[in-house]
RNA sequence: CGCGGGAUGGAGCAGCCAGGUAGCUCGUCAGGCUCAUAACCUGAAGGUCAGAGGUUCAAAUCCUCUUCCCGCAA
């Protein structure tokens, strides 16, 4: 099968891996250009770059997947396999390959299209989450599905287990529609677009905390962002306002506080929600480090949290 | 040089603006109290105040440079 893939996220790495050990070995991999990265910008490759160059992959990092599109077509692909790449293809890439061009989606679709489909699972309090194998089409993450594997989620599960528990999966998702297309068996099933629902790409203050909410909600969501785009509230010092991260894990504790009212409890920082309260374990104050609820409360005496 | 915050006993912080005895909450160690304890009481150890240079009678504090940490932005 003449291949080309398609990714930018490292959710794509074990997926092209596969590929480069058990075949069919990719005639390219296309990915997004190098990006500044960090506090000094420095200007950083992708990982699945970087492994594709040293498996001798030829790579096209275009700032737009439409002005290769003969560079791609005169490589006379059967297949594309689309990965968390990160731009919209447009149809003259939709129409490239003879075959097929399939897409690996971490929901399960129709589900959280777009792109924070991982953080919504969790954040939504789901039993379960997956892989979803299906056609691309004009519309985001709307075709038709091929198959679907799925994984339980774990009660104490973070954004970031998830994924990487998801990139685990895709090789396989990905090896099976392979077959299926290849011997012709495999399925093509409308997604009903009446229960699909979007997400959209999370930003830094997506996740300010609200302390309205019930607390197991937002237990739900500090997990769900971990480690991207993280948690935080901003809090009250001395009349100063400051912004503290939150990290998992956290207890939902039945301490009768006003939303946002924070008490040292035995030591231990509570934060009274919309219904029940929060005990939070890790904590990180502007212009310092990571550390444990009981330290922040030794140095810092937050009035309240917003 | 994108913008900003920070570095003070083992931990988290105050002191800095208006230079003049190293402070707070903990931890550690010793002793006491207690049936007992992460509780309480008493005492002790532990700091070249990130590093270098400068100003000054005197620098954690003011000036210059360096290193490291962190937030924002990407």
């Amino acid at each position: 099968m003449r291949l080309i893939f398609i990714a930018t996220g490292d959710i794509a790495l074990p997926s092209f891996r596969h590929l480069l050990a058990h075949g069919p070995r990719p005639l390219a991999l296309v990915t997004q250009p190098d990006k500044p990265v960090g506090r000094h910008q420095v200007l950083t490759p992708p990982a699945i770059k970087v492994e594709a160059l040293a498996a001798g992959i030829p790579v096209f990092q275009p700032e737009k997947i439409g002005d290769i599109t003969s560079e791609l077509a005169a490589l006379d692909p059967e297949l594309l396999v689309v990965m968390a790449y990160g731009q919209i293809l447009r149809k003259n890439i939709l129409t490239l390959a003879t075959k097929a061009i399939i897409n690996l989606h971490a929901s399960i679709l129709p589900k959280y299209r777009g792109a924070a489909c991982i953080q919504a699972a969790i954040d939504a309090g789901d039993e379960e989450t997956g892989i979803t194998a299906m056609h691309v089409v004009a519309a985001l993450d709307a075709g038709d599905v091929i198959l679907i594997k799925t994984i339980p989620i774990a009660p104490d599960e973070t954004g970031g287990t998830l994924h990487d528990r998801l990139a685990l999966l895709a090789p396989e998702t990905l090896a099976e529609a392979l077959v299926k297309l290849a011997d012709g068996t495999a399925a093509r099933v409308p997604q009903d677009a009446a229960l699909s629902s979007y997400v959209s790409k999370l930003e830094r203050d997506d996740g300010r905390l609200d302390w309205t909410q019930p607390a197991a909600a937002i237990a739900r969501r500090i997990r769900a962002y971990d480690p991207w785009p993280g948690t935080f509230t901003v809090t009250l010092e001395s009349g100063k306002e400051k912004r503290l991260k939150i990290f998992p894990p956290v207890r939902i504790v039945n301490h009768i506080l006003a939303p946002g009212e924070v008490a040292n409890i035995d030591g231990h920082l509570v934060i009274g929600c919309g219904k029940d309260s929060l005990r939070l374990e890790n904590v990180q104050p502007d212009g310092s480090r990571r550390m444990s609820a009981g330290d922040y409360l030794r140095g810092r005496k937050p009035e309240s949290f917003k």
